[in-house]
DNA sequence: ACTTGTTTGTGAACGATTTCACATGGGCAC
DNA sequence: GTGCCCATGTGAAATCGTTCACAAACAAGT
């Protein structure tokens, strides 16, 4: 649907999910003491062609040794480069619920850069109370609040009927990515990049392969 | 990646996951009171094509009529059945930690017909205690107990380290589908279904639009 | 019953993504 | 330094998904 411009090659989304992947896949690989890695092994990992491994590298770079293949440690720091994963990123939560709480107390988040740093809520009970050690703050401050702490990151945790007039204050706010929860398509800016978490649209996706008797695939 | 089979004609995975949404704006467009609609007005709600949405349908049937639109009620209920949401689903949950306690704590899945009605965990302290009116049982009965409840579905909400240990027991308890949260590729026998809900991924994509000034899209 | 207006259903065109296939070029042995 | 080997990088081909465009079909009005 969207090829991305990145310089003068268009990337497909897909592409930069698997990215993702490739990223993972390197850090194991240099845990196992790998120097060089081939695009058969890589692709192997996670079931690609190994075609499919050197077209996503080669719309951002030249990384590999023809004969060798990728030098693992290097290539791992320019895929994080790539992603962004490189460099620490501040996050705000809003609604801390259910779902949100679980989310602040995700260390895998902040372990990969990604720190919530602001907690919102319009519970009276919860705003002021500590959470994991931050503090909860009143949502109706979140424009203020999000643009003095330079959140760049915003994820929306509150019940669905709320999220879209949470949504207009984050892009108020100027926050540009969006991680969004709430089971509603949401309108945004031109300018915001926002991703949906969809549970419910995974299940239905599952039943429908059950009722449809699909074998196998691991699809995404 | 892959055209799944239906009938006779391949249907892509982004038509399965459009039909969620159609199903939703099918919902909404009953409570309004509308009788029928055009694929016009449905591709409007989702900013889609008119086209995409009568090809989509045409996968699987004539729903419309010609000159009018599709009556609303009757191909929500198509729709439903398509992605067996008409029924009801026997879901278990593995690991109750953060993740899991959000989970099992969701109202609307079993609004959905998403029926959580078995726990495990391999936590002594947690194994016998209820849950939401939940039994935690010992992980080591999952294929017994998954085996004896009819489970069709289950939810891996264990540590990444653990899952895939996890998964081969649930594969073994005969379920073909599979929702997994950690944040590894699992291996999964030819004839299972499995869906990844990959937080970090989707926040890497968002850095990566950060990172390069993707403008807008909402992509997904 | 006929005409008009509207919207579906679908083959064909188009565009995007994946796979193929091979020329290219660096490493390594001698 | 020369030559062989091997895996990359990349156009070209194939596949897959979306959009176009129009014939077919139905409703409604006369
Ligand atoms: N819990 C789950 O497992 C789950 C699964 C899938 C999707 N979701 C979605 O995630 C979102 C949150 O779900 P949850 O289960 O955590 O709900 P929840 O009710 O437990 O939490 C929602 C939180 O948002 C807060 N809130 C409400 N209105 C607000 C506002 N205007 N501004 C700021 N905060 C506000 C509430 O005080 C509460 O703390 C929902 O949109 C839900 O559809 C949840
Ligand atoms: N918490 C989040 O926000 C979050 C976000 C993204 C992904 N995830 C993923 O979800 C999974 C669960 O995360 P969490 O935060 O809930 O972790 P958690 O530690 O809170 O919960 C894990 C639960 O699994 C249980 N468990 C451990 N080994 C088990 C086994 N062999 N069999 C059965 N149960 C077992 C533990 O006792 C615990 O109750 C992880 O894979 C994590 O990567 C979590």
């Amino acid at each position: 649907m969207c090829p991305i411009p990145v310089g003068i090659k268009r990337v497909a989304e897909s592409t930069i999910h698997r990215l993702s992947h490739y990223w993972r896949v390197l850090i194991a690989l240099e845990k196992e003491g790998y120097k060089t890695v081939s695009s058969r092994e890589l692709a192997q990992r996670e079931k690609l062609t190994p075609a499919q491994v050197r077209k996503d590298l080669s719309f951002f770079g030249s990384f590999g040794t023809r004969g060798l293949g990728y030098p693992v440690t290097q290539l791992k720091e320019q895929v994080s480069a790539i992603l962004g994963t490189n460099q620490t990123w501040r996050v705000a939560l809003v609604g801390v619920g259910n779902m949100g709480s679980a989310l602040v107390g995700y260390k895998e988040f902040s372990r990969q850069g990604f720190n919530i740093i602001k907690l919102f809520d319009n519970d009276q009970r919860k705003i002021g109370s500590f959470h994991k050690g931050l503090i909860i703050s009143d949502v109706r401050n979140l424009e203020v609040e999000i643009k003095q702490a330079g959140i760049e990151i915003a994820i929306i945790a509150v019940p669905s009927a709320v999220a879209q007039q949470v949504m207009d204050e984050i892009a108020k706010g100027g926050v540009k990515a969006i991680l969004n929860f709430a089971s509603v398509k949401l309108k945004v800016p031109g300018d915001v990049c926002i991703r949906n978490e969809h549970m419910s649209m995974e299940l239905e996706h599952l039943s429908f392969a059950l009722v449809n008797k699909i074998t196998g695939k691991q699809c995404e």
